[in-house]
This record gives C-alpha cells, sequence and structure tokens, in this order.
RNA sequence: GCGCCCGUAGCUCAAUGGCAGAGCAGGGGACUCUUAAUCCCAAGGUUGGAGGUUCAAGUCCUCCCGGGCGUACCA
C-alpha cells in the first residue's frame, strides 16, 4: 500500500480526515505532534481507587498527571471537559482559561476526540460527583487522524470490528474483558500445571511429518531445505518424544493448525493445552481434568456455576460419565456392540441419516452415531469415555475391549472441549495404526495420519505408560466470556483480504 | 463447498419501484460544573462492484466482491 495514495483518497473521501490533516500541519509549525514520552504519570485506575471516598465538590490540592486517549469533548465556551482514558479506565479533565490562560486555552480547542494526551493539574471531584482533573498544562501525545465510530451507538458492523480491532477495542468494552478472561484463563492453567511439576515446552510448528490429530493439515515450503513442510496440526507425537527423552511431565500452550472450514466453533489456528503425564492412565486424567477445570473455573469466574447462552452450566465436578457405547445405545434404543455386524450397523446408522462411507469399519460408524445422535444432547460437561479403536490411532487398546480404547472427550455445551487418552506405548501396535492409516490415506482420505518413522524409533527405545490430554483453549475461553462464536475470544479472527 | 440473509454519509440506522433522509461525529456561532451537554446555522452520498429489466432502480433480475448464520469436514 502507497500512503500517500492512500492518505490522498481518503482526503477526498472523508471531510473529517482531511481536517485532521491540516490541523497536523499547522501543529507541526509550533510542536512536534507525535511526541517521545510522557512520565512519571499515574494509571487512572489508581486515581479513581485513590479518591474513591471524595465527596462531590470537594476539591483537593494534589496535583497528578495523566496520559491517555480522549473520549469525549465538551465544550462550554471558556471551559471544556473532557474525557480521558487509559487502559479501558476513564476520569474527566477540565480545561479552562482560568487554569491555562487565554492562549493555552485556545490551543485546546485544536484537540480532536481520539488525540493522545498528557496533562498536569490539580484532583476534585465536580458537583455532580465525577472525578476531574482541572489541567493546568497539557500536551498533545499522539495525533489521531481518523474518526472513532460514534459514542453512543459505538461500532456494531460485525466485518469492521474483525478487521479493525483496535477500534473495537476502544469502543466495546466487552471485547477488552473477553481479551482479559482469556489470558487469565491461560495464567490459571499454566499455574495449575507448574504447581504440579509439569515443564511448559515448545515444539515445531513446521513439521515435515504433521501428526498427532486426524485433520488436514496447511502446506508450506523451505527454500534453503528445499522441502515441503507442514503446520503442525497438534503438539502430540513431539511431546511424546519427550516422554521417551525422560521429560515425565510436560506440556504445551500454544497454536495449531488445521487447514478446514471456519465456523463459529472453528478457526483455521486455534490455542491447544497438551499435557503429557508418565506412568497414569486416562482414568487418573479423567479425575485430574476435573480437578483442573474446577480450579480454573473458579479462578477465573468466582463461581462454579456459569451461564452459556441463556443455559445454565454447573461446572462443579464430578461429572457424568458414560461410554460411548452405552450412550448411543441409550439414544438409539438399542443394543450397540461390536458383536453387530457391519451392515447391520450400517443400516441403523442410515435410520439417523448417517450415511457411512465404504470404508467405515463398526468403530467409525458407531461414532458418526454418537456425534448425530448423543452430541447435540450433552450440555452439562460429561465424560464420554472408551472411544472405538479405529477412530483413535494414537490411543491405547482398552485394557477389556480390543475393539475400543483407553480414551475419552469431554464434551460442554455440545462441543468437545477436551480429548484424552492412555497414550499408545507399544511400538509394533502403533506401526499397525499407522499403516493402516496410511491405507486410508491411499484411498483418499485427506485427513488420515501419516506414518512418522522417527516417532515409532522414540516408542522403540522405550515409552513409559503415560496419560495424555488436549484442550481447545478458545473453546473453554468461550464458555467463561459466554461468547457464542470463537471469533468473540480470538483478537484478530481470519478473515478474507479486503 | 452448498443453502439462506446482509452491504445506504466517518459511525448507528431510515426510505410501497417515484426528489436518497435522520441522529451522532465533523464545520461555523453562543455558552466557565458538563458528562449521550444544550441551542442556532451550514455542509456531508458513484446506495459494495459490473451488467440487465423499466418512463423511472437503494428497492426487481444475473454475475462478481466482502461479511453473518446454517450445513459439511473438524477441536
Amino acid at each position: 500500500m502507497e500512503p500517500t495514495d492512500e492518505t490522498c483518497r481518503q482526503e477526498e473521501l472523508a471531510e473529517v480526515m482531511r481536517r485532521r490533516l491540516e490541523k497536523l500541519e499547522q501543529l507541526r509549525r509550533s510542536e512536534e505532534p507525535f511526541k517521545f514520552r510522557f512520565s512519571p504519570r499515574d494509571p487512572i485506575n489508581s486515581l479513581q481507587e485513590k479518591y474513591a471516598e471524595l465527596p462531590a465538590g470537594e476539591e483537593t490540592e494534589d496535583v497528578t498527571r495523566v496520559a491517555g486517549r480522549i473520549m469525549g469533548l465538551r465544550r462550554h465556551g471558556k471551559a471544556t471537559f473532557c474525557d480521558l482514558v487509559d487502559f479501558g479506565d476513564k476520569i474527566q479533565l477540565l480545561a479552562s482559561v482560568d487554569g491555562l490562560g487565554e492562549e493555552r486555552y485556545q490551543s485546546f480547542g485544536m484537540l480532536d476526540v481520539g488525540d493522545w494526551l498528557g496533562v498536569e493539574g490539580t484532583i476534585f471531584r465536580s458537583k455532580r460527583g465525577e472525578l476531574t482533573v482541572r489541567i493546568s498544562s497539557y500536551e498533545l501525545l499522539s495525533k489521531s487522524l481518523r474518526p472513532l465510530p460514534e459514542k453512543w451507538h459505538g461500532l456494531r458492523d460485525v466485518e469492521t470490528r474483525y478487521r479493525q480491532r483496535y477500534v473495537d477495542l476502544l469502543v466495546n468494552p466487552e471485547v477488552r474483558d473477553a481479551l482479559i478472561t482469556r489470558t487469565r484463563t491461560i495464567k490459571a492453567l499454566r499455574r495449575f500445571l507448574d504447581e504440579r511439576g509439569f515443564i511448559e515446552v515448545e515444539t515445531p510448528m513446521l513439521q515435515p511429518i504433521p501428526g498427532g490429530a486426524t485433520a488436514r493439515p496447511f502446506v508450506t515450503y523451505h527454500n534453503a531445505l528445499d522441502m515441503q513442510l507442514y503446520l503442525r496440526v497438534a503438539p502430540e507425537l513431539y511431546l511424546k518424544r519427550l516422554i521417551v527423552g525422560g521429560l515425565e511431565k510436560v506440556y504445551e500452550i500454544n497454536r495449531s493448525f488445521r487447514n478446514e472450514g471456519i465456523s463459529i466453533k472453528h478457526n483455521p489456528e486455534f490455542t491447544m493445552l497438551e499435557f503429557y503425564w508418565a506412568f497414569v492412565d486416562y482414568m487418573d486424567l479423567a479425575g485430574f481434568l476435573e480437578e483442573m477445570l474446577a480450579t480454573v473455573v473458579r479462578e477465573v469466574n468466582g463461581a462454579m456455576r456459569l451461564e452459556y447462552q441463556g443455559r445454565p452450566l454447573e461446572m462443579s465436578p464430578p461429572w457424568r460419565r458414560v461410554t460411548m457405547l452405552d450412550a448411543v445405545a441409550a439414544a438409539t434404543g438399542q443394543e450397540i456392540s461390536f458383536e453387530r455386524s457391519l451392515d447391520d450397523l450400517r443400516e441403523l446408522a442410515r435410520g439417523y441419516e448417517v450415511p457411512s462411507e465404504a470404508a467405515w469399519g463398526k468403530g467409525k460408524i458407531i461414532t458418526e452415531l454418537f456425534e448425530k445422535t448423543v452430541e447435540p444432547t450433552l450440555f452439562e460437561p460429561t465424560l464420554v469415555m472408551d472411544y472405538p479403536k479405529e477412530v483413535s490411532p494414537l490411543a491405547r487398546i482398552h485394557r477389556s475391549n480390543p475393539e475400543l480404547t483407553e480414551r475419552f472427550e469431554l464434551i460442554v455445551a455440545n462441543r468437545e472441549l477436551a480429548n484424552a487418552f492412555s497414550e499408545l506405548i507399544d511400538p509394533i501396535d502403533q506401526r499397525e495404526r499407522f499403516n493402516k492409516q496410511a491405507e486410508l490415506r491411499r484411498q483418499g482420505d485427506e485427513e488420515a495420519q501419516f506414518v512418522d518413522r522417527d516417532f515409532l524409533r522414540a516408542l522403540e527405545i522405550g515409552m513409559p505408560p503415560t496419560g495424555g490430554l488436549g484442550l481447545g483453549v478458545d473453546r473453554l475461553v468461550m464458555l467463561l466470556t459466554d461468547a457464542p462464536s470463537i471469533r468473540d475470544v480470538i483478537l484478530f479472527p481470519h478473515l478474507r483480504p479486503e
């Protein structure tokens, strides 16, 4: 983009901007309109706290320096009230001929809503009860050239909110609140794991073989190495290598990328927590997950009861546990087991508008039936236990049923929030599972997993019994912020270029 | 991908197929405790883009661009 062209075009289009550019030029003749610093200063929230008890109409001699963005101007001839905001906190300023003198008051009139301003003055509380700084001196810190959205209705246009998140953040406080809830959630997760001896690590996002999830990857290219690379769909296989390497408790909170459709629940890049813990199995993980989320919800939300999209959502453990087979049996009123024939199950699935593909086995059909008939009914937290082997190529075979794995998912508000299993540590079995996936891939399944020979080599070195868990952080934050869309908890959701 | 809906001034929104409007912001003026300040005046538009139907299109039709929701794939 050519800045001059863009500026000229704007000049023709927007009178507001043309006038501000003129002001800027005029200012440049007497001062630098983009200052280097304004320090020291008092944060506005600290002043609001310090003077919370100051009664209306009461003056102080206390001198303060504050800096922030002008979010409102109310001019009354020889006095002007001004709303100044820093980090979301507001304080009122009073500029007057009395306080500034004719000349400085005159040039105060050059300021616009949106400008960054630094002032010095004394604190008082106005007759109407507003904490106010009586300005004795001020300086423009940075000139704003574009107008902000209307003060009352704000910025509503969804597209503009996503594209110009910097404006959205200024005028829609709930965006800032959601962002803060997000960082508090992630900090609470970190603290919980750190306190229990987990080590945070970072593993490759650029991977020669994308593994750890059944999903289509993004493809990219490394010039110097002349090779294709993939953006990771999960950190799983690398974290498990670390377990092999003797790091017995590891976790990573970071982005993964999946080349799939965008929806209210899906962004192409999303944040996942994955942790791996040696010597425990999936039953241990189930209890640990309950404790972890209970702790996080209590820390971030205060109470264990949330409200999500108009419905009460009780997060207190213990959560309901049900096996996938029992859940599907209950939903269909039929006995669900691997004793039934493939055709039989296929016929049943058809009855629920689940058209099964030729390559699907019994496990896949049952899982699809689950997603169609059960998942939409699970609002309160539910641990769905024992997923079929066919759809779980990295999970260990169930100790009491070879068709199943020791795997559970946590479903909350009709969506998958976490996924965990007793890890498959048998290299011979893992090789067979990879080969099966490779076969599906040859048959055209683009989401089937790749054979990762180095990962197999790691398993052959020897991996201890391990439990591993992945948690969708964005989705957890959605619950905690009552957000209908994942875009509400991601600062810059993916959009097509303007 | 597919289906439905939306796109009008900087922002928020109006306008039976019949002269494109309002509030806020911005401009000029009055005003020294206001806070959605108030009052007076003036200005602001290629109705997302390109075609078409019509005496006449913001409005109807086709295509394109962007967005939202649903659906499919998935966490």
